[in-house]
DNA sequence: GCATATTTGTCCGTATGTATA
DNA sequence: CTATACATACGGACAAATATG
């Protein structure tokens, strides 16, 4: 029983992000470890790590609850992607091993989406752009982009409309690719650009129907 | 006295930060809270939150012990600074606010190559780059650059010879921004491009005159 | 506005497993 | 191989802050 703290933040994190937890609910310590079957101690360790990655907001004397991005949130999200992202792509080589696990990661896309399975197009458009952000052979931008990943996909469960969210960005990303191999990767980190963009408004629309702060 | 872990890892950030803790100095949790009058969960909160920064690492069944990068962290490290800084300084606007911040930054670095003052050259310098950052209005950048900063401080103190690292690059901190202000955007980030690289050349070859791994 | 109940923040004591001398 | 030291995790306790009636 080693290291639980890390391993149960580990657990959390794939629980929120599953969404299990909704966004803005409040997790009592009590509660929770009483659920989980850890003390309240090991708890709040494992709360540190998911609000150090931002997955939960940690209000003094309040406690822990489940973060719900706001639109300055997803504006600085998107933001950040693009200058990663986009950097990757500029300057990778279309013969790196990842475009592999990117043409991957697209073909389970285009088959989520034959199966109307619209969580999975989600979760497998994440990792065609974490399949991206290997091409930098950076641990620590791979790092950094998987906790904007993460936090996106909070807003995401916020919104709550996967098929509009997700399917109109296989075929972009198809571009993304096929231009990466085709044309070389400034046409590929254009088109990136392009996309983000537009994926950034589809969500800012969202938001501004459920009216959101 | 609420909200004590998070106090204490800033605290402790701070000493690391400074030196206080020399890198691959072992953290004994009983020892360090007696000496800072906390409680072991309490300064094992604090440590979570710095395993997140990247300040300690932690080994399981081994405690915590500040971290010392290798010659393969400070490559890491100056890609993402690469990608990160060049790319905001790519798209940021010569009169943005922040460069009255990199300006004074610059003024302090020169003031204090004046008094042969190492030390401060070198936060100076790295005031000079947050600035940068700031250029890019992403809290989120600035979050990520701050922990390579912080990272890249930790193996300049295990090189330690403050003089050869930071003074050469105020004169092409001032040439960055000279290139911003006069020729514009582009010019400038090729002038980074041009600094960072040179920069990590300084460091690798410190440490391989270390013999480190 | 006040009193009560709940929850968080912190600390202590202790048991267990792991690494090291 | 034994013994020691230490990290890890648990449970209980209490004060302080917050929320609720």
């Amino acid at each position: 029983m080693t290291e639980s703290a890390t391993t149960l933040a580990d657990t959390l994190r794939e629980q929120i992000i599953a969404g299990g937890f909704a966004p803005g609910t409040r997790l009592s310590e009590a509660a929770l470890a009483a659920r989980l079957g850890v003390s309240r101690n090991t708890l709040r360790e494992a709360f540190r790590v998911l609000a150090q990655h931002r997955l939960v907001e940690h209000v003094p004397n309040r406690g822990v609850s489940v973060v719900s991005p706001t639109t300055a949130d997803v504006v600085d999200i998107y933001r950040a992607r693009r200058l990663i992202e986009c950097g990757v792509l500029r300057s990778a080589s279309p013969l790196h091993p990842a475009v592999a696990a990117m043409r991957l990661a697209l073909e389970r896309a285009e088959a989520a989406v034959e199966a109307d399975d619209w969580a999975a197009v989600g979760t497998a458009n994440m990792g065609f752009h974490r399949a991206l952000i290997a091409l930098s052979d950076s641990p620590r931008l791979e790092r950094a982009h998987g906790q904007l990943a993460a936090e996106l996909r909070l807003a995401f469960l916020a919104i709550d409309d996967p098929e509009s969210l997700h399917r109109p960005f296989v075929l972009r990303n198809r571009a993304v690719l096929d231009a990466l191999t085709g044309e070389g990767p400034d046409a590929a980190a254009d088109a990136l650009e392009r996309y983000l963009v537009d994926s950034e408004r589809l969500v800012l629309g969202a938001y501004s129907r459920m009216g959101r702060s």
